[in-house]
DNA sequence: ATCGTTTTGTGACTTAAGTCAAAGGAGGGG
DNA sequence: CCCCTCCTTTGACTTAAGTCACAAAACGAT
């Protein structure tokens, strides 16, 4: 059971069969149906997620309009960091793209991990370095991109996106309005 | 000595005298001017920093061209995230914008402090936790906003940059020409 | 299969921003 | 104080992307 989560965690770091169990022993399981939420604005994160299978969005509304800011697959961990980080209420919604399996961890029983042993600390901080790797990739992209090299660097590198995230969602993810990423592609292939 | 430091580190988390004289006893002191690189592309960044005084700004090359990734000024720690975390090469530079006074910690020495008090691991991940957050609200600022919207905001949320980063420096950081981010202030102004 | 909803594509038009080139301005060093 | 460098502004032009409105296609549920 959970062999998934333990070769991930095992990704970054060796964990022992003692912590190994600890950590199942916390893990809450859930199934969400296609466009079920997970969060929503206004709620308060309260653990971080770890998707097991499926694929799910993160966005905000501005002005009405979604802006996608994040999507997961499989195997990823996924959290509103900054509505758990600050105790605050969401802006953002976690919304299921595909029927998805999570496991859930409580924050409170995280930050008993973090006391119990060395290796939940390192793993959290190492999480959260990756993250804020990612952020900063994405921040790169947009910033030193036209809308049709940042597709074209989707496409080259993360190729899941196209082919699992409506186009729709892409758009705003990419800073693209929804017609003219449709002709990006067009022009393009 | 150093109290701004204890003031910033005890803004997220009281310390302790004991941690506080363990802390301050592995900071290296270092003075650079304006237009000296605190790190360069191709070194590995291998500690933190904390800026007791002045402005640096991150930038990497993008086809000979400088792209800037972000501002540091007084009391913020920065580093190179990516180098530092997974102990490779930086692609990116810090250099001074103005004469700065910098505090070093070294990587190793960080290491110890976490598995010495739980003050450190708490604080380290807080560290991260904000610095995930920022990264997050920056991409937000981009993907989400015209050129000019992003001047806009960054005018009212962080007037420092507008009046002590260069306008050429400004520009690629909100992904906006030279030339355009000069006519959109000469617009909006 | 069919209906209804959601998503994607097209057309016509507008416009803000990019690009290239050159001129002004500001600031520092000698 | 003057020169040189660096930074910012301006002009003229081009173009990619935004917007609005609508059509087509894909998808799901019954």
């Amino acid at each position: 059971m959970h062999q998934a989560l333990r070769a991930k965690l095992e990704e970054t770091l060796k964990i022992s069969d003692e912590d190994w169990n600890t950590f199942e022993s916390i893990l809450y399981t859930l199934e969400v149906k296609k466009a079920d939420y997970i969060l929503k604005a206004g709620q308060i994160c309260n653990g971080i997620y770890f998707l097991r299978e499926g694929a799910v969005r993160t966005f905000y509304l501005k002005d009405g309009q979604e802006i996608n800011i994040s999507f997961n697959f499989e195997n990823d961990f996924l959290r509103e960091i900054e509505s758990l980080a600050n105790d605050q209420p969401s802006e953002k919604y976690i919304q299921a793209i595909e029927n998805s399996k999570l496991f859930y961890i409580e924050k409170s029983k995280l930050t008993g991990l973090y006391q119990q042993s060395i290796f939940f600390q390192e793993l959290g901080r190492k999480v959260l370095e990756q993250l804020a790797i990612t952020e900063q990739k994405y921040s790169a992209l947009l910033a030193a991109n036209s809308p049709k090299e940042r597709y074209l660097h989707i496409l080259q590198h993360k190729p899941e996106l196209i082919h699992r995230i409506p186009l729709q969602h892409l758009a705003s993810y990419l800073g693209i309005s929804r017609e003219s990423l449709s002709r990006i592609r067009k022009r393009v292939s």
